[in-house]
DNA sequence: TGGCTATCTTGATCCAGATCAAAACTGTAG
DNA sequence: CTACAGTTTTGATCTGGATCAAGATAGCCA
């Protein structure tokens, strides 16, 4: 087996940008951590972060090693996984736009995260973070609401690994991110729509626990069913989102905020 | 299929006990959402709280519904569980004693919790104790690394959903119950350690993603190879912790505080 | 003590998805 | 345009765990 779809390795050393726009300007202000902050808070914070971007397959933290920097994600797409000695990889979470990566009160990071896509994230020094986050109660508040949101998505995401047939799963994987980009509020899908896919096939199987054959096998049986259609590899057309929604079975119809992290 | 192990409505009403115990004495006390709580804030706790009893096969919450109380597990071991349309079902927790049930913050229970033993509760009216977490920084700041646990512990156990095989998974089950029998501190599993398994056999495949039969061979095979000797249904005794940890591939090696919820 | 019922084990067979193998695409660098 | 390397699709076969079907075991109450 290759290395994969997320090298781990890929040689592209981050580039750092410092302090180049103020958080009143930022597109994730009002869904990301800081999103309760006053002003006064706001200003502490805009101290510390700095910008970093990474390029597919970088790592932006290690399973087992000491974390020395968390932060939100502005832009693009980051997959938190973990690995079995034999290379068996296990997606557990997906990451996007004003979600948070990085475990505060705690160094040792338990997965890696790694931009599937060309990623900026907003970054903060760890142990300062939890300086100021001990001091600010928004701060500590909203990280809360987030942390309780990603926990039931993850326990959503358990049923799906635990139960669900391969074409429930690709189904229950198209229909959350047609949800995503359909609105960020909470407008249905609407049939025509054209979602793009920002994972392999690889890297779809790896969060959907199946095979990259299988993967394929279902997009294929989803297009013959005049579910989807297949304009490119990297997007699909909802044909029939009613269906689509019946496939998937159910769950996810309230999953509100954070879709799948 | 019979309504399985976990009975919804076993006609049980669960006791009420109203402020038996003062806080001090609480076997929980130290490991559960108030120790960090001063005396003060302690009291206020005290003023709300109140104790309940229920029976293996009672709800605690329901999926979907508006969840009035929520608290800390005293004694014994609950559940939690999604099930989909057709009845097939996953749990996606287990709750011990100390950990904390309930969503702050989001009144619609995204899943049932179901009492698998005889549970003692320590409950809070959810308004009430949102009003106190709001106003107590030690009392939110631990429930966020209680959260933080359960997240890691919600991602380790996607892993096992995900890509391990039944020989693994049954093992990392026992495992986790190994640990937590020898020790709450970090004491290694000993060989000839008697290991209570507070779970039916349908419990079990509910809670790894597989079928009772298989748990059921899985179990037969475990013995067979000396791993583990079955005295009774309900335990097992360890009789080489060093292969169970093997058969269990990677991962549960460093998760410290909360094993499993 | 002996049925009765629920739970668990074991056996036989089946099948969804894995694995193995080979085309068919899709860039992209020369 | 062409060669090459990575990705995706499709086909053929295999297999781990599901499903179907009996038994075995264990409470528990009459």
């Amino acid at each position: 087996m290759s290395k994969g779809s997320v090298r781990a390795l890929s040689g592209t050393t981050p580039d750092f940008v410092y302090k180049p726009h103020c958080c009143a300007d930022c597109a994730i202000r009002h869904r990301a951590v800081c999103s309760y902050s006053t002003p006064a808070e706001l200003a502490l914070l805009e101290q510390t972060k700095f910008y970093r971007n990474y390029e597919p397959g970088a790592e932006i933290v290690t399973e087992g090693e000491n974390t020395k920097v968390l932060g939100s994600v502005i832009d693009g797409v980051v997959a938190l996984q973990k690995t079995l000695a034999d290379g068996r990889r296990q997606i557990v979470g997906l990451v996007f736009p004003s979600d948070f990566i990085g475990r505060p009160l705690r160094p040792i990071a338990p997965y890696d995260a790694v931009a599937v896509t060309p990623v900026r994230m907003c970054l903060f020094d760890r142990s300062k973070f939890e300086a100021i986050l001990a001091e600010n109660a928004n701060l500590e508040r909203r990280l809360l609401e987030m942390m309780l949101d990603e926990l039931d998505a993850a326990r959503e995401w358990m049923l799906l690994l635990g139960r669900k047939t391969a074409t429930e799963k690709l189904s229950s994987f198209l229909m959350i991110l047609s949800r995503r980009a359909s609105a960020l509020n909470g407008m249905p899908v609407a049939n025509g729509l054209e979602v793009p896919i920002p994972l392999t096939r690889e890297a779809i199987a790896e969060f959907l626990g199946l095979t990259i054959e299988t993967v394929s096998r279902q997009f294929s049986l989803l297009r013959k069913r005049k579910v989807v259609d297949l304009p490119s590899k990297r997007a699909v057309i909802i044909l029939d989102a009613t269906e689509l929604q019946t496939l998937a079975g159910s769950g996810w119809e309230d999953v509100s905020t954070n879709a799948v992290a």
